[in-house]
RNA sequence: CGCGGAGUGGAGCAGUGGUAGCUCGUUGGGCUCAUAACCCAAAGGUCGUAGGUUCGAGUCCUGCCUCCGCAACCA
């Protein structure tokens, strides 16, 4: 941090294309990175954002084989649309490139070959489980078969979540393919690794010394794995899809996708800048910082530094890595599988023009300490509440007064009084605390002091008062309106690394105004003469339906899933038919119903059972039906069920409903007419 | 006992030994330039839980509970 650094270079993490991209990467990874890297710009500091799509790897395979195309189809398809919505949402991307390209592919063989080559790695055989209809070998994940600890029928590869035993993949009895379900056999296979342990030294120096600032969530996952040693590491695969191995005798293996990947950030600078790229790599005055998200720590704080410790060459270590923690959805983790997600794309279409409404909602609620929870009613509130009525209504009020008393144009300030001293004061702290926290990665706290400027200015705007002093003392105004252009101005400037789309329509606004963070708070953002444009509202309401379509949206979904998710409850032991006798159950017609009172659950029947006493039954179903859509209909009941009392009602039997995967209940019935009091045999 | 992170007013978050803070919401008042926006004030917390260390604990130590991540190719 003391080290004074002529460059930076920021990565973010490849977002893996088997999907689009969503709002737990944006919070995550693409929005913090690119709220640093505009930051740089505007303090005129080189600053080089580096990303791009990770395209290798075997849940691509799977897909293309469900869905019928290849590989490269599905990395086509997501890789456009995901480079496409970045852009749309202004993550200021010096290169987006992707691993299926040339220059990664030869960047990466070549890394490979030169870590071969001086002897890094080790050889390694192994017996591993193979799918001979697939015709590849299998993860620890993709196959299943029985527990040999708790004969658990459906244990995973890896571990029995049963009885939570690791296992390793060949002790499962009877193990079955999950891809094409064939029964996996044992084959040879060779493989090559990295040797961590030979570099833990070098990295406890480096981190548990060196870089003590890290943020807690990353320092404590390193020193743990460095505490409990670390382990040669696989770099290759069985596999079509990827990266070869550049080794002579080595066909049919790829690089595996940890390896490949990380080497990406090196292969798109070279794409990048051919010429010039080492410069962003090799020398000590670039500063690396690598933006992921928690998954990813072991890899870039531990594996890729290794990799490049190994290689050598004055390959630079990051020197930071600021990964947050997760953010979850209205309460449940995202998704992707279980499409439990706001899609980056659906956003921008939904919401046109506003993405710095979620820019802003992500970086003020982002997981920077701990998993934050996004919601709709959060959303629109922090738009409502904060945007439109503290920021969009402060510079809608100076402009409307500018051009009000002045036509629009920003009069010159005269003497300044003590309010006005104390506003450059405050802003000048401002400045300082939201540069601090910028450079320190605090983009939650940076926002908030990006939007006390837009605070004070109402404060200001309230206590100066201008449209009384207007009759009395009209000199004063043209000070008064020249410190709120200021103010707006100022707005502009700090709010342009969190919403550069704002910030660019409020500089033209304020006539094209130049946007420099060296000049932030002061008194002269802004000159006196600019003519301002016309008064434009920078943020709009967000109302209540376009809300309610979102969240009716994940209803629908969560339903869909719980339906997709529902495995029948295991059958009961085994009765004797005796035991069914036992039971006497009926067909009767609801006479009557009506809710139990104080009751949430409870509906009171009367039904008609054949006699002419008929009964009283009580159930809990008034979650799922109103009163009034049961009467006239046929249910089923037992009718030697003991009476009970239930909420004061005597409850003279009990009906019968399905329980669904939905968690619906829905009652029981004959399916033709039946005579009240007919028996089910 | 696998490892790491987290649990703080109604909601979302700061706070790592010294008077519990911020934003939003709520309530009351004020203003009228402004998108019923803005400004002021108030109410609201036994800081997950049980012990311990200390003159003093949200903060340090130990146990337990809950959530998340990694190990195990979703940020």
């Amino acid at each position: 941090m003391s080290k004074d650094y002529k460059r930076t270079l920021i990565t973010t993490a490849l977002p893996y294309t088997n999907g689009p991209v969503h709002i737990g990467h944006l919070a995550g990874v693409y929005v913090p990175a690119d709220i640093y890297a505009r930051y740089l710009r505007l303090c005129g500091r080189p600053v080089t954002l580096i990303g791009g799509s990770d395209e290798h790897g075997v849940p691509i395979t799977l897909k293309a084989r469900k869905e019928g195309v290849t590989p490269q189809d599905i990395v086509d398809r997501y890789h456009a649309l995901i480079k496409k919505s970045f852009e749309d949402l202004g993550i200021s991307f010096d290169i987006y490139s992707r691993t299926t390209s040339a220059i990664h592919h030869d960047t990466a063989s070549e890394f490979f070959r030169r870590l071969y080559d001086k002897g890094e790695f080790i050889e390694k055989t192994s017996e591993q489980l193979y799918d001979p209809e697939a015709g590849q070998f299998l993860a620890d994940r993709y196959v299943t078969g029985e527990c040999p600890h708790c004969h658990h029928p459906a244990a995973y590869g890896d571990q029995c979540e049963a009885c939570g035993t690791s296992l390793a993949a060949t002790d499962l009895i009877n193990p079955k393919s999950t891809i094409t379900g064939a029964v996996p056999e044992l084959r040879q296979t060779r493989h090559w690794y990295l040797p961590l342990d030979k570099w833990e030294p070098a990295l406890r120096e480096w981190i548990l010394e060196g870089h003590k600032e890290w943020k807690t969530n990353v320092y404590g996952q390193c020193k743990s794995w460095l505490d409990l040693g670390l382990q040669p590491r696989a770099v290759s695969r069985d596999l079509s899809w990827g990266v070869p191995v550049p080794v002579e005798g080595a066909e049919g293996k790829v690089l595996y996708v940890w390896f490949d990947a990380p080497i990406g950030y090196i292969s798109n600078t070279k794409e990048l800048y051919p010429d010039s790229w080492e410069t962003w790599w090799k020398d000590p005055e670039t500063r690396i910082i690598n933006f992921i998200g928690k998954d990813n720590i072991v890899f870039h704080c531990i594996v890729f530094p290794a990799m490049l410790m190994a290689y050598g060459d004055n390959f630079q270590l990051p020197d930071n890595v600021p990964a947050n923690e997760f953010l979850n959805l209205e309460g449940d983790k995202i998704s992707t599988s279980r499409n439990w997600a706001v899609w980056l794309h659906e956003y921008l279409a939904d919401f046109p023009g506003k993405q710095d409404v979620l820019r802003y909602v992500l970086t003020a609620n982002a997981p920077e300490t701990k998993d934050n929870d996004f919601t709709w009613r959060d959303f629109q509130a922090r738009n409502n509440n904060e945007l439109v009525a503290i920021l969009g209504n402060f510079v809608n009020r100076v402009v409307v007064l500018t051009h009000k008393y002045y036509d629009g144009v920003v009069p010159a300030a005269g003497e300044y009084e003590a309010i006005d001293r104390e506003a450059f004061a405050e802003m000048a702290q401002l400045r300082t605390s939201l540069t601090d926290n910028l450079e320190t990665f605090h983009f939650r706290e940076a926002l908030k002091d990006a939007m006390s400027f837009a605070r004070l200015g109402n404060k200001y705007l309230q206590d100066a008062e201008p449209w009384k002093v207007i009759k009395t003392d009209p000199e004063r105004v043209k000070t008064i309106i020249n410190v709120c252009a200021q103010i707006c101005a100022s707005i502009a400037v700090a709010m342009e690394p969190f919403m550069p789309f704002m910030s660019k329509k409020l500089a033209a606004i304020l006539g094209n105004l130049t946007l420099d963070w060296n000049i932030l708070g002061s008194d002269s953002v802004i000159a006196a003469g600019t003519v301002l444009g016309q008064p434009e509202l920078l943020f709009e309401k967000i109302d209540d339906a376009a809300i309610q379509a979102q969240t009716d949206r994940l209803e629908a979904i969560k339903k869909q899933n719980a339906l997709a998710a529902f495995k029948p409850e295991e059958v009961a032991p085994e009765v004797k038919i005796d035991d069914f006798a036992k039971l006497d159950i009926r067909v009767g017609t609801v006479l009557e119903c009506t809710a139990v009172p104080k009751a949430k659950k409870l509906l009171q029947f009367v039904i008609d059972d054949g006699t002419p006493a008929h009964r009283t039954i009580v159930s809990g179903i008034a979650e799922h039906y109103s009163p009034e859509e049961l009467v006239g209909r046929q249910v089923l009941f037992i009718a030697n069920l003991a009476p009970a009392k239930i909420r004061g009602v005597l409850s003279q039997g009990m009906i019968l409903s399905a329980l669904n995967a939905d968690g619906r209940l829905i009652v029981a019935a004959p399916s033709a007419p039946c005579s009240p009091g007919a028996q089910v045999k």
